[in-house]
Order: C-alpha cells, then sequence, then structure tokens
DNA sequence: CGAGTTATCGTAAGTCATAAAATAAGAGCA
DNA sequence: TGCTCTTATTTTATGACTTACGATAACTCG
C-alpha cells in the first residue's frame, strides 16, 4: 500500500482500493496506521461532484530517509531521499586512483554519507542506506543482529570487473548504525526505473545499462529477477560470437567487448581513427561524426547496432518483454542518434512474434538512478517489515 | 495442498502442515475435504514410535483422470494419467506427411484423446486435457464459456518452425467436452521435470529440451517463466554468432543451427562423413564413432559441446541457475556420452561466480514428460479452481 | 492394565477483509 | 436559509480462515 502512494504519487482511498484490489474499508483502515505513523497524510481536496469531496492521499516527505549510493568506476555518488524519493541533499565524491582498492572506497563512502545527512540538517529518520555496486552482490546466510536492533545481512561483493577479490560488504562500508542494503548497480538502476521511470507498471520488461559495461535488470512480474544466487542478469558477458574478441573477463565474444564503451571505442579505432581516451567523450565523437556523414564512423555505428539489436533480440525471444528500457551513458546517446534503428535490427533478429509484443524506449530517469534505485532497496525493506508498534496505538499492524 | 501431495508423494499430516507453513489444525481440515472429494485417502500407518502412529496420507489414483499430449514433428503422443500422475494408458499417432497441417493433427489428436479415454474403461471424472506444442503459445482475451460451464481460454499457436500461420487452438482440436490447455513443449517438460523429475524442489532451474529443435523452461521462484505473452524461453533462436550458418527460422547463427538435430548432422556432413536421415540415428552413429577414436567424429561432437556449452553459459549468466537439467532425444544422448565435458564447457563460458553454482544433469522423466507436463497444465488448473460444492459438505472450500 | 507418548479431532478465539449502515461534507434548488 | 440529493469516509457487524488449546484416540512399555 505504502508502495503504491510512493510509486503513484498522489490518489485518493477509491484509486488505491481498486489498483489493489481492496475495499474502501480496508484502505481506510490501513491507512489510519500509516497517518499515524506519520508516513502518509492528506494533502488536499478534490473539487466535489456533487458530493462529499475526494480527499487526496500523498506521501509526507519527511516521514521517512533514505540513503542511496551509486559506487561506480569513477567515484561514488551518495544521495539522501525523503519519502516521495525525491533528493535532498547529493555528494559525489572522485576515488583517488582507477583502480580502486575497498579501503580506499571505505573511507570516501563513509564521509560521503556523513555529509549527505548532515547537510540535509541530520533528520532523525533515516531508515536505511542502499549501495548500487559493479559486479555480483550476494546475500549469504547468516545475517547479524546490529545495535540498533536490526539485522544487517551478509552481503558479498565479487567485481570481477574492478579485479576485486570476494569483498565482504563491512570491507567498503562498515557503519553498522543504520540498516543497509546492496544490490548490483544494473538492478539498481531497473528497480528505480520500475517505481518511477519508463518501466513503470510493467509487468515483463528489461532494463539494460549500456555504459563502459553492459548490465541487465530483468523485471518480470513486477519484480527484478534474481537468480539462486541473485547474480541473475548478467548480460554483458553473454558471448555472441565463438571466438571473437577478448574481453575484461578473459574470455572472447562478449557482447561487451563489442557495444560497451571500451568495445566501441575499439572497434572505431581498429577502422583507423583516434578517438579520445575518455570513452563517453569518444562516443559522442563517433555518433557526431557517424551524424555529419563520416563513411567510417558511419559503419562502426552501424555495427555497434546492429551487434546491440543481436544482443536484445537474444532477450527478447528468451523474455518476451512488453518494453526495453536502454539507460547508461552510452544507451542514451545511442538511443538519441537512432532509436528507431536500434528498435529495427533488435526486432530483425528476434523471433517474429516476441519481435513484434516490445516496445524500445529510452531510461526516465537521469544519472541518479542507480542511487535511487539503491535507496528503494531500504524503501522495500521498510513496506515489509512491521515497524515497530508506537505508543500511540497498540493495534498490530503488518500490512502497508 | 494437493499440489504438495500430488508431487511430493506419500506423507503425513505433520509434514504437510511444516512444508506449508500451516498448522496441523489446518491441514487436517482442508484434508477433510479433499478426502470427502474423493482426491486423497488415508493409504497406510506408520509404525509407532512409542504413542499412536502416524497415519499416512496418498492421493487416491482413481480421485482423477488428467489427458496430456505431445504434439510433435512426427506424431502426437496422448496418455491418460491418473491423479497420482501415473499414464494409465498410452497412444501414438503417426502423421501422414512430414509438413503437418493442422487439420491433419486435428483429427489424429481427436481419434487418440478417443482412444485413449476409451482404453482405461471410460473414466467419469477426466478433468482436462493438455496439449505440449511447438511453437509458441499465447492466451489471448476473450475466454469461451463451453457446454460444461468451465472456461475454454482463447489459445493461439505460432509455429514458426512447422511452417503454421497463427493457428487457433480449435483448428488443432475442436471438442469442447473438456477443459482444454496448451503451453509450448519445452515449458510441459520443464513443469514435469519440476513437479516429479530432475528439477524437483528447485526455485531457479533451467531445463533444456534439445532435439530437433531446442528449448527451454526457465524456471524462477519454482514456476516456468512465461514472459508478457507467454513466449519466454525461445533459446533455440539466439544468436551465438554474428553472421553463422543459416536456421531454419530464416536468421544466421541461432543456436538451433548449430546444436539442434539438423544443425549437427549437418556440420557432420560438412566434415565429410554421411550419417543417416534420421537425426536420432545420425547423433547416435557419431558420437559412438566419436568414443571409437574417430577423429573427424571427435572435433564434431568436441564442437558441439563446446557450443553447447556456450549457449548453456549464457544462460548461467542470465538467470544464476542452481540446476541446468539436460532432455530431449540429443540431450540424453549427449548427456550420456559425456556429462563432466559439458559441464566443464558451460563453466568455462560463464562468469565466475554464477559458473561455480549451478549443476548440470541429464533429465530423469522419459519420453512421455511432454505429455505429462502437458496433463500438470489441467492439475493446476484443478488446484485452483475450487470444486463445485457436492450435497455432502455445504462448507465452501477454495485451499487445496 | 495403567502410565506415558504421540496423533488427530473439535471447539473457541483471534485475524483480517468486506458489506452494510452510519456519518460527513459538500452542491443545487426552492 | 433550509432541505434534498450525492458522494466520501468511518464505524460496525459479519464471514471466512487459521490457529491455540483441550479432548480424544491409538499405540508402547513396564
Amino acid at each position: 500500500m505504502l508502495r503504491a502512494i510512493v510509486s503513484g504519487g498522489e490518489t485518493t482511498r477509491s484509486q488505491l482500493a481498486s489498483a489493489l484490489g481492496l475495499s474502501i474499508a480496508t484502505v481506510t483502515n490501513v491507512l489510519g496506521d500509516l497517518t499515524s505513523e506519520g508516513l502518509v497524510h492528506e494533502s488536499g481536496m478534490l473539487p466535489s461532484e456533487g458530493g462529499r469531496p475526494t480527499a487526496t492521499l500523498n506521501v509526507r516527505p519527511e516521514g521517512a530517509y533514505f540513503v542511496g549510493a551509486d559506487v561506480g568506476e569513477h567515484g561514488v555518488t551518495v544521495e539522501l531521499f525523503d519519502l516521495t524519493l525525491r533528493p535532498v541533499s547529493s555528494v559525489f565524491r572522485d576515488l583517488p586512483s582507477r583502480s580502486v582498492a575497498p579501503a580506499d572506497l571505505s573511507s570516501a563512502l563513509s564521509a560521503a554519507v556523513e555529509e549527505v545527512i548532515d547537510r540535509a540538517g541530520h533528520p532523525k529518520n533515516v531508515y536505511g542506506i542502499g549501495l548500487g555496486v559493479p559486479g555480483i552482490v550476494e546475500i549469504e546466510g547468516g545475517a547479524v543482529e546490529s545495535d540498533g536492533g536490526f539485522k544487517i545481512a551478509n552481503y558479498a561483493i565479487y567485481a570481477q570487473s574492478l579485479n576485486w577479490p570476494r569483498t565482504g560488504l563491512h570491507d567498503i562500508y562498515h557503519r553498522t548504525d543504520l540498516p543497509i542494503f546492496a544490490d548490483n548497480g544494473a538492478k539498481t538502476l531497473a528497480t528505480a526505473e520500475s517505481w518511477f521511470g519508463a518501466a513503470k507498471g510493467i509487468s515483463d520488461g528489461l532494463i539494460a545499462l549500456l555504459g563502459r559495461g553492459i548490465g541487465l535488470g530483468i523485471i518480470s512480474g513486477g519484480r527484478v529477477l534474481q537468480g539462486s544466487a541473485s547474480s541473475a542478469g548478467e548480460w554483458g558477458h553473454t558471448k555472441v560470437s565463438i571466438g571473437g574478441p577478448l574481453c575484461n573477463c578473459g574470455r572472447r565474444g562478449c557482447l561487451e567487448a563489442y557495444v560497451g564503451g571500451g568495445g566501441i571505442a575499439r572497434r572505431w579505432r581498429e577502422a583507423g581513427a583516434s578517438p579520445s581516451n575518455n570513452e563517453e567523450e569518444s562516443l559522442a565523437e563517433l555518433l557526431s561524426a557517424a551524424t555529419a556523414g563520416d563513411a567510417v564512423a558511419t559503419r562502426v555505428v552501424d555495427e555497434t547496432i546492429e551487434i546491440l539489436g543481436l544482443g536484445l533480440s537474444n532477450m527478447v525471444n528468451l523474455f518476451n518483454p512488453e518494453l526495453i528500457v536502454l539507460g547508461g551513458w552510452a544507451g542514451l546517446q545511442l538511443v538519441e542518434y537512432g532509436l528507431s534503428q536500434i528498435s529495427a535490427a533488435t526486432r530483425q533478429n528476434s523471433l517474429d512474434r516476441p519481435g513484434g509484443q516490445f516496445e524500445l524506449v529510452p531510461a526516465k530517469l537521469g544519472r541518479d538512478a542507480v542511487a535511487l534505485g539503491a535507496a528503494l532497496l531500504a524503501v522495500e525493506s521498510l513496506i515489509q517489515t512491521p515497524l515497530p508498534r508506537s505508543e500511540s496505538s497498540d493495534q498490530t499492524r503488518k500490512y502497508k
């Protein structure tokens, strides 16, 4: 219920009832609890249509706060979100070197978290912190009870692309005064797009994160697919060719080696160009050269789109999505260059039926979507956990 | 509850209670209803351990019957299953020509269904019929109320590989005296393996059907993944190479073109051999030649396993399964030849983490697994639908 | 044969969602 | 201004489940 209001924005009791398949009476009951928790309030009135006017309901922004962090290759972005999931404050910290070690990250991250809460005037009700990290995040058994009375799951991070060995979550963030959650960045992006962005309300969809690496969040039945050890969605290292160019992961023919930021730059270089060292700028140069009619650039771009379409078509056959969202800096640039070309290449390589059943759109949320999705991990946990009962009311409440 | 007993076989009340997370009292209640329906009975007693002996519970085989049909390229296999899902009678019908038309199929199928029920002595309580068909099966809107009072969903079949245009389910089976259900054969196989076979109790797994074509059932959270229009799992036409050999589907580089029955035979032929025209025999010849040390055959087999492993590794990265089951005639032959080789090829191409988290096993159920899984479609519907209330008891019951 | 044990059954009480009734808050009109 | 009509929300009562608990059944062991 809280999820429906947070994700859907201002509504009314009857809208909620029909959206959730409950009666209005039940909605009122649950709402009473949420209101007395200070999470929801009546935000206004709709003009009457002859009878009593409808009260509009909305989340009370200051009802709860959440920290979300985007741990990237270049640095960490940490943001504090209120209960409407709008950013309240935001901090970016560069990381010292290119090859990030967990210890460096740890100090930067802790400082950034402290700063971001500081800047917002130290709200008391920060409910948790979520981390979007590169690589595979597994939840191991053996959750630990923290000082605060909440459980801290035993997360382990395997960031093959950062050359990290198995890294415990406490190695990159050791404060335990707040509940902490983590997931792969592509999956937190998918969560964010699914709550607030292009994939809102979608039951079966794909959210691709194209940047330096290539990630994917698979939405199935409205939730992000996790797999047996929560590493589902590692699309970047699926093979699209036998043999093929060498990838960072040590194998050959990975999709990422072709259409990851580095792969695109490499292919342009091999075609004779000397692109910028910054992959993001390099792609921009490539695309504008292609737009300007440069034959070599056009060939490289066409090839990129063809291979991306081939990779996407594999996902279309496997998942039969109704929607594909392209995000990440490379994804957004490519979509702007030629959404319909990518879409056509995908359909052409897909089976006829599923190939005709999806729509391809750019991501709607901006750069902080990974952090937003990470914060949503904490929100989801708040929604599932019954709050400790307050003095004001001794009814038990489990449904939010 | 019925599902737990059917799938798990003989149990006791307390086992059921802990398996389903209910109290023993509730189990007893629901069981009372199931028993009075004639679906379940107390099958025996366990030796006492000091107190009252535990009654064992089991399904009453003659409590309900289900028809399952495997619609294949060569013919239809139709079987009648009792409530323990053991086959009671079984009919196979060849199809007249190679290129099957819906009309030919329709008469063969109807006759086979009639025969299979006949042979079992015309039990009254046949609850439905399930069809496992090649190609994509979609459920369109607009279910129709039949004479019998049940709904018949509006299924549409798109069998690109059989060259069928959109085919309505009523075009291949027009009797409406029984509830009818349909799904892709690879998915019904997955359902069967997941209820009774190698994938029993698995939450995230893959069941691959390797034969003439290549199908896949993806088990996620214990259920077969369906996608937005229920065509998820079309693995055979995902591309493993850019360019590559031409596939039946009209595209190039499909996995099926390499390691489908036809693809393996083609590659052996191109290597200079003249295999049997029957693909199944051809594969057997190839594998025994390789076992005997034939260099050409060994190269072709190694290549097959390498490509199959590559295809599987893509699935491992995407789904992070705990188990991969290989079935279908080609799958079983290949597994027998070299399970560990296939497993090694898969792991080698996968990311380290998910690559170390799955087990690869052969399918446990035999040739009639597709038909069994199809019958399970009807079982699942029985489990979800509350039975019409009988005179003997006027309590409503919804939980089984 | 009775004491101890374990299994199953029956009943009362607790939960939770909803239907129905009651109340609230307006609009529109005489 | 009051009255009626309409729609929204809250309160109350009911019904469907589930479970806790006590009663009963069926067995072993001494």
